[in-house]
DNA sequence: CGACGCTTTGAGGAGATTCAAGACACGTGG
DNA sequence: CCACGTGTCTTGAATCTCCTCAAAGCGTCG
């Protein structure tokens, strides 16, 4: 859910920021229950989203990869919900709460965010529920193919890339068990819908990959 | 999610509503992809509120039970994007979008209910995707729970009340088929946990099926 | 190199679905 | 008021999908 956002990136914005943040791999950069302290613009590495419900059992609610801006799940209350882990070495920009706030002319794009947000979050929230139902092979094509367009809308490669979770986090995230999803992975390899070896990706034939979701 | 919003349910608000509509079962309140026109607030009869995902498979994302408001679903893009369907006769109220935003004084509680919103839909996005994980038992069990609480805080025995939908509707929103639904009924009645005959319900040993979720 | 963590692969089992049939409830018309 | 028909609900048996447990490869980093 945290994407979006692009237009912060430019303008008056830019001269705000605390750019260069370094969190190493398995580092916070915040922790459910912290008070509010801005957004979080990811420069590179990525970072995974957790929610811990009660009876230490967790969830991986979303991934963040470079390019894209978390910090959504503390702005309504002004307090994190989630934990912000990076998934490998991550460098970021800090947009600090109080400055965001001081500049009026942002003020209505941040109301304007939260309201296209609030929206996002249903079609987000239906679409989770539609892919809940689903089979896990069809949970692992939806997953590789978000990856592709989400790494591609951001200038990166969307046929070929590098996955920085775990077998074990991307089946937390899906709710499938981590054999589940390397025994998909390499069914599909069979299928010649794409390449895996490890972590590395290549997508051969996106179009039987979205087929399969419908 | 459509809940909440009790402070419109008094005040000044109250003389611009159009009160005692009528549906019938089975007819819409409001079609997806239709422009927003306002809240609903249900008076008698409940609702379910349906997705249409692509592909012939709907979804029900949410019951509507009395007391309770809809609409909320229109409100960032200004199209509704369910269809909310009258699960038996209902009487409801409609709150028209264009007299609640010209009462100045209603709008700043306007942008905080979506604030507030924003937040809860993070927070059932989240305690949805944990039930999704979870048996299926788990989930009639939480789905129980849940339509007792609802019903109670609305004023109603949350000890003793009817379901208004079918078992499988239930099965659609809880990600189950509707035998499963009606043999884990039965597997809590065997266990002393509640009593169920058809559409009615009376529940036993709330705490079991508390203590089920944990 | 060796230890540790991640990934792959296999076999068996649990849980939910599917298919099918029968019971029940409700409304309609005779 | 009863008979009937339709739709919902229940129940059973077979099947399938995914999980669990276990063990063996692979990679990486000290």
């Amino acid at each position: 859910m945290p994407r979006g956002l692009e237009r912060f990136e430019v303008g008056e914005l830019a001269l705000l920021v605390n750019r260069n943040n370094i969190r190493q791999k398995g580092e916070a950069i915040y922790h459910a229950g912290s008070p509010y302290r801005g957004m979080i613009a990811i420069r590179s590495g990525s970072v995974k989203l957790i929610s811990f419900g009660q009876h230490d059992n967790e969830l991986i609610v979303d991934f963040i990869l470079p390019g894209e801006v978390l910090g959504f799940d503390g702005l309504s209350t002004q307090i994190y919900h989630c934990t912000a882990v990076a998934l490998e070495t991550v460098n970021y920009c800090h947009l600090p709460a109080h400055k965001i706030n001081a500049l009026d002319s942002q003020k209505s794009h941040f109301n304007q965010l939260l309201l296209e947000r609030s929206c996002g979050q249903f079609d987000a929230q239906v679409e989770r529920m539609m892919l809940s139902r689903r089979s896990a092979e069809e949970r692992v094509a939806s997953f590789v193919v978000q990856m592709s367009d989400r790494l591609q809308l951001r200038g990166y490669s969307g046929a070929e890339f590098r996955l920085s979770m775990s077998r074990e986090e991307i089946g937390n995230h899906l709710g499938i068990t981590h054999e589940t999803v390397s025994r998909i992975f390499h069914l599909f390899q069979d299928k010649q819908w794409l390449e895996i070896k490890s972590k590395q990706v290549k997508i051969i034939d996106k179009k039987k990959l979205l087929n399969f979701l419908h």
